[in-house]
DNA sequence: GTCTATACTTCGATAGAC
DNA sequence: GTCTATCGAAGTATAGAC
């Protein structure tokens, strides 16, 4: 006999997931969002108490699914350049599972975090700080070239972000027939940039001989 | 004897571009547009006829302006790796002297282009188009891996708009005391960026023989 | 070309019944 | 917890005098 089962928090999330991804905080509407989540808008305002609250949340949660597979890599064990492979597709995988978050990532670096209070901060900070204490080992134990953590966190992760969120640009393009981007897969974008972060990062990655 | 000098439409492109940069399209507001540029909203009216049609004219200038230097780097002289290096010096010098049109480039993106027409879509696709020729010229020459040029391109911008856009919400997290990235200069960031993309990119760039 | 005043619309948020 | 109806603020755009 399960319970009636208290879902429209949840979905109310999953509907503000893919309105703000579209719009932005600015762009998003409160009614769309209620409408895309099948529930009434005083409904809304009576679990999240304002658009702003309800913005909050979606990060909040996000950054903090986000990282977990991150610390558990640099927790783990293995190499160096095997546990920047690993953060990379870690990464990777999220942000396909989680198809509406890269437009997020950009538009909230762009927006300066206006929207978002200390918590939710320190949140967002644990993805770098987690990515770029993997690179500060490697560094420090001579696997890789000494590079800054901060420079290494964006190089990897700032073009997959920019590649997946601009899937709809790049569509729209092809569409209109002013130039074809569309021949180069996802997969194949992650893949081309593992093997760019091992050979600029990791000492020894290239092919000397040839 | 100087005439009056319509200074008009530039004083309001100026000022929309820091409006749009830091409110994005829905977030702009046309009142603070008209005041920091010290002109009657119906002014801004008049020389624009809508808040799109201002911002298209903004953004295809931003774009034409962005892609001269980079196709006169591809039609000049020198080696594959140098037009590269050069191609990101010129990317990085653009961004630094426009300091609004990062958080632009990653609005737009995450938008899908939607308050672009299709002229001004044809002066963004310019940019990665000339930055991709430059890469399929060096693969084609065997001095570039046999990477994607849309890859090239994308690994190459994306973190210095990421970086260059993301200042305010790194200050932001510095002034809170949550996490210090602020140590990292961009003139840095751009040397390591040239140093790891001549890495991955051109053959036989690595010190092997140490 | 320039300004003041305002029409018209949309949106975030709430009141109050059930 | 759930709904209908609506308020009040804010926003884009324009009319019309000068």
């Amino acid at each position: 006999m399960g319970r009636p089962a208290r879902v429209s928090p949840d979905r109310i999330l999953a509907a503000a997931a893919l309105e703000f991804a579209e719009h932005g905080f600015a762009g998003a509407r409160v009614d769309r969002i209620a409408r895309r989540a099948r529930v009434n808008k005083a409904m809304l305002y009576y679990h999240f108490k304002s658009k702003q609250r309800l913005y909050r949340v979606l990060l909040r949660q996000m950054f903090t699914l986000a990282v977990q597979p991150l610390q558990a890599i640099a927790a783990g064990g293995g190499t160096h350049a095997e546990k920047l492979d690993r953060a990379i597709a870690a990464l990777a995988a999220f942000l396909e599972e989680h198809a509406f978050f890269p437009a997020i990532m950009l538009r909230e670096v762009a927006e300066g975090g206006a929207h978002l209070d200390r918590e939710t901060l320190t949140a967002l900070a644990a993805v770098p700080r987690t990515v770029g204490g993997i690179v500060r080992q490697g560094v420090a134990a001579g696997a890789f070239r000494p590079v800054h953590p901060v420079f290494a966190y964006f190089s990897l992760l700032a073009p997959m972000v920019f590649f997946l969120a601009g899937a709809p640009i790049r569509k729209e393009l092809s569409d209109l027939h002013v130039m074809d981007m569309t021949a180069l897969s996802p997969a194949e974008f992650v893949s081309q940039l593992r093997e760019t972060t091992r050979r600029s990062l990791v000492r020894n990655a290239g092919e000397c001989s040839a």
